[in-house]
RNA sequence: GCCCCCAUCGUCUAGCGGCCUAGGACGCCACCCUUUCAAGGUGGAGAUCAGGGGUUCGAAUCCCCUUGGGGGCACCA
């Protein structure tokens, strides 16, 4: 067997979408598994579509990712350019050896003409498709009058493509229509760039969303007319959104960059699209980047479309965070707190940082989540959000004799703040719960926050006694 | 409308004829731990394997039909 060649064939034509990375990393994992080549081709044949910037978008989610490419645009290769546009001349003198051969026409019929014949197909209740018009006029191209190369598929018979997940599937033939293969402004289509790169750069195996199924007839053949071999054909589960249809925007983030934001680690990331039609065992589900490369296979692709699940993603996120070194962690959190203007000590950082690790599903998170470490929390939050338990004029006096134990600590360290006010408690005779409670708001101005007395260690007597003062002065 | 694909807990999935009174994970609920929130631990609810026919001694697993869902029908990819 051949060493595997895959492909990921994105169009610039805007940010990088969710779904269509998810049929990156299959390539790249399958490339990385069996010891083949992970190949980028852009596709930018579309000129209407083109969006400035798409192009680097995509190969920079990619490096994002951490999905190396062994041949593409950015580091070349032995089977370049890697651009569709740059192989313009392949294109045509492949389309004109197909009119020559007699596989291929030329064709002239106007977009007004075919949007009526589609119109008159569907009223008359039939499936819209080209009416052959101009398959025996013998046509050659002209100055002046647009045409289009179409190619000849044939009108009767059954086709049948073989698909690594799904077998063999079977088209009637006649049901397929001659499809462009050279538009009009010079470009080719998909379908003959598509086939004439893959063959080109010695593809093996093409992976792609299983929305591509029904062209693969056409594809195969082509592939038969120009006399090449078939690459084996996997076509990858859709992803869907949790309505069920096709993930797009309206489903919320879906691309890439979104998701980078956010603030999700790029291998929670591909641990979480991994499992999105594939699994190790079916008990394993958090599989390292390494772990992936090494198992992923082909034959533990399902054939059935799968729904992402945000909830599942941000578990996944949460696991990979705290599977972090603290020192990373700070490391990634560092810009996002100083983006709030914030000053940002490395060795205060480094003491905040585990206090809030286990509690972040998203970096962004972060700055909200931390917010107290560099804040002074604001005097009605704390007021709105005092326990209840206790009645004001019983909770100013518990949060004075607080600010009395905070001055007189002797050891500024969380276990001998934890008994010195564990002893308070047992003096004003209040349950730890809302005394705790009550100081937490006072200086964190929150309810949920990180260990009290961890919290305050890292804030400093200093911080502690003013916000302390502050709190008792909002109480009236 | 036509063509194609798919079908196990809400979701991702394990299962490739007997090991299944269907396993794991997310989510959910309860309890434990506990100063709050998390994290962690334990337990629970949750799928008559879409429905109906076959095949077989035996079917979630094989075949057919129905139903449901999805995808595709451009000089877009």
């Amino acid at each position: 067997m051949t060493t595997p060649r895959v492909r990921y064939a994105p169009s610039p034509t805007g940010e990088p979408h969710i779904g269509n990375i998810r049929s990156a990393l299959f390539n790249w994992l399958y490339a990385r598994a069996t010891g083949g080549s992970f190949i980028v081709r852009i596709e930018d044949t579309d000129q209407n579509r083109l969006v400035p910037g798409a192009f680097d978008a995509i190969l920079d989610a990619l490096d994002w990712l951490g999905l190396d490419q062994d041949e593409g645009p950015r580091v070349g290769g032995a089977y370049g350019p890697y651009v569709q546009s740059e192989r313009l001349n392949l294109y045509t003198e492949r389309a004109a050896w197909l009119v020559a051969q007699g596989h291929a026409y030329y064709c002239d019929c106007t977009s007004e003409r075919l949007d009526a014949m589609r119109k008159a197909q569907q009223e008359a209740g039939r499936s819209p498709g080209y009416d052959r018009h101009c398959r025996e006029r013998g046509l050659a191209p002209t100055d002046g009058t647009p045409t289009v190369v179409r190619f000849k598929m044939p009108t009767e018979g059954t086709i049948t493509v073989r698909d690594r997940i799904r077998g063999e599937v079977s088209f009637e033939a006649g049901l397929l229509d001659d499809f462009v293969l050279l538009k009009s402004d010079g470009f080719p289509t998909y379908h003959l760039a598509n086939v004439v790169d893959d063959h080109a750069m010695a593809i093996t195996h093409v992976m792609r969303a299983e929305e591509w199924l029904p062209s693969a007839p056409r594809h195969q053949q082509l592939y038969q007319a120009f006399g090449y071999d078939m690459p084996e054909l996997v076509h990858l589960p859709i992803i869907l959104g949790p309505d069920r249809s096709k993930l797009s925007k309206r489903h919320g983030a879906t691309s890439v960059r979104q998701f980078q934001e956010e603030g999700y680690l790029p291998d929670a990331m591909l641990n979480f699209l991994a499992m999105l039609g594939w699994s190790l065992d079916g008990e394993t589900d958090v599989l390292s980047r390494e772990d992936l490369q090494r198992h992923f296979s082909l034959e533990r692709v399902v054939a059935s479309p799968a729904v992402f699940d945000h909830a599942k993603l941000d578990w996944y996120n949460g696991t990979y965070i705290r599977a972090l070194t603290p020192g990373a962690l700070a490391l990634q959190l560092a810009p996002l707190l100083e983006g709030q203007g914030w000053r940002v000590d490395p060795a205060y950082l480094a003491r905040i940082v585990p206090l809030e690790q286990e509690r972040l599903k998203k970096l962004s998170e972060a700055p909200e989540a931390l917010a107290f470490f560099f804040n002074e929390p604001h005097p009605e939050a704390i007021v709105q959000s005092l326990p209840k338990g206790l009645d004001a004029a019983t909770t100013k006096h518990a949060l004075e004799a607080a600010l009395h134990t905070a001055e007189h600590a002797e050891d500024w360290e969380p276990q001998a703040l934890e008994a010195a006010y564990r002893g308070l408690a047992e003096g004003l005779d209040i349950k730890t719960g809302p005394l705790f409670g009550a100081v937490r708001v006072a200086v964190t101005g929150r309810t949920a926050a990180p260990p009290l007395f961890d919290t305050l260690a890292v804030l400093g007597r200093e911080r502690v006694l003013a916000r302390l003062r502050a709190a008792i002065g909002a109480l009236g």
